[in-house]
DNA sequence: CCGTTTCCGTTGGCTCCACCAACGTTGGCG
DNA sequence: CGCCAACGTTGGTGGAGCCAACGGAAACGG
């Protein structure tokens, strides 16, 4: 058994932009995972997220605040609203949109999603020292931000 | 005009997890618009580099070093067979295997893609100094490395 | 030696996420 | 008023990562 490595080419791993999406794999497996076991996926935590901290607010809003596509925002408010964590209301004000509002059990969901996602933080997270972690964070969120403006 | 920032959640930006995916979302996005002008995809590239650093492989040993599945080697080796980037020839020591080989015109295309990821690269580290691209690869290079043996 | 297990390639299917085009309705503005 | 912009909705595309199942072929164990 010479364990035949199979190590992945360093054309690849010398790569940011491969380091980068194969630990987004990995972060997203977690993420989805724990979103999973309480029956959502990433676009509900989002919204619910969204409307947890902004308040009432229109589709076309909540699509920009999340980074998502209108229609995908459609689709993931007939699923919450389905569940009856949201609930889509028209706008008497302007009969062009609707008010999207976190019900009680939407508040909740959130909740055991926030455990959730937190764990798999952890787990992402892994063997980094706080330090590292700052450091990581600080990091990402510097070329993140330069990435929306551009 | 107001600007009406309309910010993402806080409980998204703070998380590590969001930070990458969505930064993987641009990664992603500029390789793959560099790899489209070409006319491949990051399957593509990856198995071309595979066989360039490692030589003549079987399709399971491909994926296992690109880490896809073996399904999606089938088809990525179907469109490169096709475009005469790869040679596919049966094992005749083992008759389970095909051996995949890459093609003159195969390397010429890779250096195509290689330039292109570079670019892509450039600008996707766009703001950091040389110092912070290292930190920031030598976290990432630590967390993949983790998440793959567990 | 034969049966079981493992490996390989292939087909076909699925999910999530990110997008795009088009349409009808509605508001706002020149 | 007429035009344009915004909104919600429908329907569709594509990449990437998976999984299940199959038949053929090799390896292994009794």
């Amino acid at each position: 058994m010479v364990a035949d490595v199979e190590k992945t080419p360093a054309r690849l791993t010398a790569k940011p932009s491969w380091l980068l999406t194969q630990l987004a794999v990995h972060a997203h497996r977690l993420a989805s995972d724990g979103f999973g076991q309480v029956g959502a996926r990433g676009y509900h935590y989002r919204i619910l997220a969204a409307l947890e901290e902004f308040g009432v607010a229109s589709q076309a809003e909540l699509g920009r605040r999340c980074n998502m596509d209108r229609s995908d925002v459609v689709a993931a408010i007939n699923e919450l609203a389905g569940q009856g964590l949201v609930e889509r209301t028209p706008d008497p004000e302007d009969r062009r949109r609707n008010l999207v509002t976190l019900t009680a059990a939407g508040d909740r969901q959130l909740r055991r999603l926030d455990r959730a996602l937190d764990e798999a933080q952890e787990e992402l997270l892994g063997p980094l020292a706080a330090e590292d972690r700052q450091a990581l964070t600080r990091l990402l969120t510097q070329l993140l931000a330069h990435h929306q403006r551009g």
